[in-house]
DNA sequence: ACACCAATTTGGAATCATTCTAAAAGTAAT
DNA sequence: ATTACTTTTAGAATGATTCCAAATTGGTGT
């Protein structure tokens, strides 16, 4: 079966990534199995405005975006929850948090177009 | 010129809100304008896992999202740029900060059909 | 081996939000 | 009112994802 992968792949690229060893798997399938293994919890979705879904390891971690390219990076700022929830004065059951920056490598491309 | 709302509509909605006093916009307009705003950041765009694109006054401010029917709330919990940047050893443009829980509507209604 | 039921997979059509495109309509200054 | 520019329009196109009904596969009991 489909199990997770430790970088941050989109349906597709999982998809291609199974074409070599099992060529007759289809699209539907993939998706059919990213999203059971989604609801089990066993892997975390991750939507970015603009791109396909990545799918994504479940340990607590957050998320470095960079606004040139999109490239996705991990990083971990520990469980702010108990925080959060003091500041928001709800009970909350999870959060999504995002940090958008600029990568090292589109820092050096001036204009950012050799991303990704 | 379609200005920004107050709430957290959608082009759909802004489109349906124009229709009766501009009967002969077109969507495409108003993803015009609404993509128009956002870059020159008059107004914000907030997207969310499965649902088409809300915009959102520009004023620092988080998100609550109820998981059951995706309502969208605004919350303030204050500027955590400093906070986030010690933590992340990086420097960031911004944070997108989006906080699960379950609203009130939805917490009566014993298993979420009612809500939105 | 064999038949039976359930669960999974397939491929292709369908959906939905959004963007693209090329033509039409405004708007302004000359 | 003529050129030059910008905005708008309508509808086609795109791209990710879901839906669907048919086909395939997996046991399980015999």
């Amino acid at each position: 079966m489909v199990s997770s992968s430790n970088c941050h792949m989109t349906a597709e690229q999982v998809f291609a990534k199974l074409q070599s060893t099992y060529p007759k798997v289809a699209l539907a399938t993939v998706y059919n199995n990213l999203n059971r293994l989604c609801e089990d919890g066993a892997i975390r979705r991750v939507s970015m405005e603009g791109m396909p879904d990545h799918y994504d390891h479940i340990q607590r971690h957050d998320h470095l975006v960079c606004q040139q390219c999109g490239q996705l990076l991990d990083v971990d700022l520990g469980d702010l929850t108990q925080q959060l929830e003091a500041k928001a004065g709800v009970s909350i059951l999870s959060y999504d948090l995002k940090l958008v920056y600029v990568c090292e490598n589109c820092k050096k491309t001036i204009n950012g177009k050799e991303c990704e």
